[in-house]
DNA sequence: ATTCGTTATATTTATCTAGATATAGCGAAT
DNA sequence: ATTCGCTATATCTAGATAAATATAACGAAT
């Protein structure tokens, strides 16, 4: 069959938006790198962009996902919270969960 | 708890997309009202993106989706293909499965 | 052959979005 | 007080996307 299902999810916070696929890459490459200008070259991405939405996600979600260090020698860095890491995990945990699940629908369904 | 989880799901064909939440509430309205031109009235849309979207699901599935008459006295007319109605009814069951699951899924994690 | 409301399509205009560019502010370390 | 690389923010430009407008084509019925 040539029929492929595909999904995309996302956390909505207040009505808006808190966490979809971009954001959690963009937290990833946070994590990975410790600074929000570095993970924002590594996906591509302008710093002015992955500053709004990193800004977005920080003061929209319960607590703080991350939390910015400003000046010193080093120029300072950004690196997530405990809260942060959990919500990252989660989210693909869910997502991972949906992915499997669509896949048994569309085999049992008269597309499959 | 305020977060809520929300999901898109959508299905390909060759890579490109054939059936996504709008092209689905487009085909309803056509089985709704008779008309391309009227379903597209109905849901906001100008005539050309309705047609354009029209265009490439139809040509894009497997079988055709919808039948088409042109001129005529009353002008003429789209109808739903048994197979397109089908199609609009597999991609509902799929999606609210989906959703189900999700709900479930979030208040069984952390988040929930 | 005229009429009708529809499908079919091109062309232009406006709007939105993304991207590029520039610059200011920060503070620990030296 | 100077340096450093980072965060913070404004402004402008261009490209993509959507909307508006106009017009052609169609064929059953009269």
């Amino acid at each position: 069959m040539n029929y492929k299902i595909k999904s995309k999810i996302w956390i909505e916070a207040d009505g808006q938006i808190l966490l979809g696929e971009g954001r959690v890459s963009l937290l990833k490459a946070i994590e990975e790198t410790g600074s929000l200008n570095k993970a924002a070259q590594q996906l591509n991405m302008s710093y002015k962009k992955a500053w709004g939405l990193i800004d977005d996600v920080n003061s929209r979600a319960e607590k703080s996902v991350v939390t910015k260090n400003i000046g010193g020698k080093s120029g300072g860095g950004t690196v997530l919270t405990p809260y942060g890491k959990s919500l990252v995990q989660t989210f693909d945990k869910i997502n991972e969960s949906c992915w499997k699940h669509l896949d048994k629908q569309i085999k049992a369904s008269d597309l499959g």
